[in-house]
DNA sequence: TGATTCACG
DNA sequence: ACGTACGTGAATCAA
């Protein structure tokens, strides 16, 4: 028996697009969205691999909102249009089909579902088997033994599918499929707008129709004055007063199996795909999964991006490395590089071959460098000229990617697919051909490396970023790779001893807690400790989240005086946080010289600071005085001490030079404590009657203008009206007026342009700010008032990263920066040095920029982490 | 894998 | 009527 597929474009796309939404949005790097046209094609794709149909179509509605009948328009008129994210991917989803030779059904004034419903028609009267995929259960009425439907439900991010036969329909719903459009007649159904019943729900219309079976059963009835059974007082009247409507929904509630079709079954069968021009669709929706999964591959005559040079490919000993000014390279034991579009391979080069490359005076041209960096300064050879970097060009264009695999740039840049970098590493412990593939990748790597690099540095180029790029990211990203190398030497037998302290508290804390809910349960599981809190213990609720009842610090504060559970809840969570992430977290990642050597991240952050990971030594705790222990265990090694430096408010002093506001300006010129001066000024009182609390709130609103202000988060931060939040913004607006108008003309330049800069034009895109939603757009707003401000803080410490560590290197002293956390910067300082350090480490994070407030620093010496901030 | 929570700036 | 502070990373639970 032969077999139809037949796919509610509309219908699966608007579930794709939701469902993916959800979760992120996805979008090519040039602005296009594709998360719903990329949840279509791995349903898609994986329907005709297990269903493997005879015939396929995919139909659309054609000029939605559309009429089934005219003179009931009034009520499906209503239906609302789909949002532009959504409606911007239909055309180039159905650009794929066309791609795929899968036809695609509309016609004029119908909606998808009766195109289908009559297609399935169709499909029974040639005892064609068909397969019907929507996301809408109003197909179930077409279900037939010959006809079954498939409901994609989205599960925790996996797609599973439900399949309605006649049984299944039965079971489920205690009807026969084509008995849905009684239940429609009865019911109605709101997302629709049909009426249905007044006063007629889910329940009654199903019990009604599992008796009955139609309406006109139950109206011949009830007109002939017989008694039903179930059918009495109110719902009797009901029903006879709205019959008419009764019918009325159930014609509406039918789908439509006469449309006039001018094709048959017959000229939907499956043909091959259109490869090359699929292959181009999806290099532009940079959709690499699919295009690996289909083996597709461009044709000769594809026009690329740019042109792309044949590979040539020659001996690694015809390389005079003393010739070479510029090369492109990649390297990860095997070494590839790329000198004017030839490449050179060597399967295993030598510690002799790699110093001769690296340590050459050569421009090197690479991907994430720092890696290789780090890699060749282990074996002892120290790069020279590592002055291009693709991952940071790439991230400095656009920083908010969530990767910048090399896979994906070349994709990107040239228009070309290329096997991921580690693709095979499973495989290849099988794989004895392994060199011979690898040969062709990283040749074709080095290769393409080079390309790229034309394409970015034009790009810099023409967007103003050459000097952000060359004078800032670049040089930094040595000092990076400097700083893991150098890492930071911990104690480590202070820090088991911390974790036993610990433990013996938590091994109390744990028991009373038990003892208190009167059972046993994981205080780690929200979920459990929620029922215990609210359900068990009956506390009241203050604040829900999606998956059930919130138990956050903020809620746990609010209960303090309900029950004795609440402190030793709190002090649970604080010691068990302590423990898990800052002891035991920590510990295996104590290298063998006794340092942590953390990773820095230059390519993750949307603004431009830099993250810290394995571990995150960026959020050491300090806030409290237990966490602040942890400091302790931080320490100089023999001969050396830490020096600490930060800077004092420099966002805000940021934010006062680009606003230019002379009010805040000349604030930070008189005094020292800008808080308390801007709580003077809002409340208007003298300063040297502002009240802890008042220089407190005043901080948070200085906080809140950073971030984006609104009048609903400052309320929530400091638990007060949002009225009164909304006094306070204003007032500070009045003080402050060109801070007003700062925020006003940096959301307009941003709505114009597209994105926002920093004062050494480092950009961040920020298309949620043309969003139809609106707290989607608000949140654009607040990014782009926050963006150019903490960015510019970031530029700042960098230049001064950099500008320390070469005077370090200049003036040959052995202290070492190490750490960097945002606004602070920690040298490990030999004890000899610690007065030209401190002066040169407090002068060049002074002097990155003149601005129209000092930037002031504060440094501090002490042996250990604790001491030194 | 996403959601929740909490540590930092 | 709605529902929000900006930027991170790690641990943990619950599907």
């Amino acid at each position: 028996m032969k077999k139809l597929v037949a796919i509610d474009g509309n219908s699966i796309m608007n579930r794709a697009f939701y469902g993916i939404m959800n979760s992120k949005m996805l979008m090519t790097t040039d602005g296009i969205y594709t998360n719903a046209i990329f949840g279509f094609m791995t349903i898609l794709l994986k329907l005709l691999n297990e269903e493997k149909p005879d015939y396929v179509c995919v139909a659309f509605d054609l000029k939605a909102p559309t009429f089934r009948h005219e003179k009931f328009k009034e009520y499906k008129g209503t239906r609302k249009g789909m949002p532009d994210e959504l409606r911007m991917q239909m055309p180039i989803i159905k650009d794929i089909l066309r791609a795929m030779n899968i036809q695609i059904c509309e016609m004029e004034g119908y909606e998808a579902d009766d195109i289908i419903g009559t297609l399935s028609k169709m499909a029974e009267k040639e005892k064609i088997e068909a397969l019907l995929l929507t996301g809408d259960r109003d197909y179930l009425q077409l279900v037939t033994d010959n006809v079954t439907v498939r409901i994609p439900t989205t599960k925790m991010g996996n797609t599973e599918s439900v399949d309605y036969t006649p049984s299944v329909v039965r079971e489920k719903y205690g009807i026969d499929p084509v008995e849905f459009i009684q239940i429609k007649g009865l019911m109605g159904d709101s997302s629709d707008n049909i009426p249905g019943v007044p006063g007629v729900g889910e329940k009654t219309a199903y019990s009604l129709i599992q008796k009955y079976k139609t309406l006109d059963y139950i109206y011949d009835a009830l007109d002939k004055g017989k008694e039903l059974e179930g059918i009495k007082g109110k719902l009797k009247e009901k029903l006879i007063d709205n019959k008419e409507l009764a019918f009325l929904s159930r014609k509406l509630g039918t789908i439509c199996l006469e449309v006039p079709l001018d094709f048959d079954i017959e000229d939907l069968e499956m043909k091959s795909f259109n490869n090359n021009d699929l292959y181009h669709l999806f290099a532009k929706l940079q959709f690499k999964t699919f295009i690996e999964r289909l083996g597709l591959k461009a044709e000769e005559e594809v026009i690329t991006k740019v042109e792309v040079p044949e590979l040539v490919i020659k001996n690694w000993n015809e390389l005079n490395m003393e010739e070479v000014s510029e090369l492109s390279y990649y390297y990860d034991d095997a070494l590839a590089i790329c000198v004017h579009n030839v490449v050179y391979y060597n399967e295993n080069p030598s510690e002799e071959e790699l110093k001769k490359v690296f340590e050459s005076g050569a421009v090197k041209i690479g991907h994430e460098e720092k890696t290789v960096y780090l890699k060749l300064k282990k074996r002892g050879i120290l790069p020279k000229n590592m002055l291009f970097d693709l991952s940071i060009a790439s991230y400095v264009l656009n920083p908010s990617k969530d990767s910048y695999r090399l896979d994906d740039i070349i994709l990107e840049n040239l228009g070309i697919v290329v096997e991921s970098e580690k693709e095979n590493e499973q495989l290849q412990l099988f794989d004895f051909s392994k060199s011979e593939d690898n040969k062709e990748k990283y040749c074709k790597y080095a290769l393409y490396i080079l390309l790229c690099k034309e394409k970015y540095e034009e790009e810099l180029k023409s967007k103003n970023q050459f000097k952000l790029f060359y004078e800032i990211e670049m040089p930094l990203m040595k000092v990076l790779a400097e700083m893991e190398y150098e890492g930071v030497l911990v104690d480590r037998s202070m820090i088991e001893e911390f974790g036993v302290k610990l433990s013996t508290q938590l091994e109390d804390l744990v028991k009373d807690i038990y003892e208190f809910a009167g059972r046993e349960f994981n205080i780690n599981s929200p979920k459990q400790l929620g029922e215990v809190l609210f359900e068990v213990l009956k506390l009241p609720v203050i604040k829900k989240t999606k998956s059930g009842y919130s138990t956050d610090a903020d809620v746990l504060e609010k209960l303090k005086g309900e029950h004795p559970i609440i402190d030793k809840i709190l002090e649970y969570r604080t010691l068990n946080k302590l423990k898990a992430t800052y002891v035991d977290g920590i510990i295996p990642l104590i290298s063998e010289d006794g340092r942590i050597h953390a990773k820095f991240n230059q390519t993750v952050t949307a603004t431009g600071r830099i993250s810290c990971t394995e571990p995150n030594l960026q959020n050491i705790p300090i806030r409290t005085e237990l966490g602040r222990e942890l400091r302790k265990m931080f320490i100089a090694k023999e001969g050396f001490t830490f020096l600490d430096a930060d800077y004092s408010q420099i966002e805000l002093r940021v934010l006062a030079h680009i606003s230019g506001d002379e009010n805040m300006i000349n604030g930070f010129n008189s005094g020292d404590d800008i808080h308390a001066i801007t709580a003077s000024q809002v409340f208007g009182v003298p300063l040297e009657n502002v009240t802890k609390q008042m220089r407190s709130e005043a901080k948070a609103v200085n906080f809140g203008i950073v971030y984006g202000i609104s009048d609903f988060g400052l309320a929530t931060n400091i638990g007060t009206s949002r009225k009164k939040a909304k006094e306070y913004i204003e007032k500070y607006f009045k003080h402050y007026p060109k801070i007003k108008e700062y925020m006003d003309s940096t959301i307009k330049k941003c709505k114009e342009n597209g994105y926002v800069e920093t004062l050494w034009g480092r950009r961040r895109y920020v298309p949620e700010i043309k969003s139809n939603n609106y707290n989607v757009r608000q949140f654009g707003e607040r990014v782009a008032m926050n963006a150019p401000i903490q960015g510019t803080a970031a530029d700042i410490i960098k230049i001064a990263m950099i500008n320390v560590q070469k005077e370090l290197v200049e003036k040959k002293l052995e202290s070492k920066l190490i750490l960097q956390v945002h606004d602070e910067l920690l040298i490990e300082t030999k004890l000899e040095e610690v007065e030209q350090v401190k002066e040169l480490l407090v002068r060049n994070m002074e002097n990155v920029i003149q601005m129209q407030v000092p930037l002031e620093v504060a440094a501090e010496e002490g042996k250990t982490w604790f001491e030194a901030h």
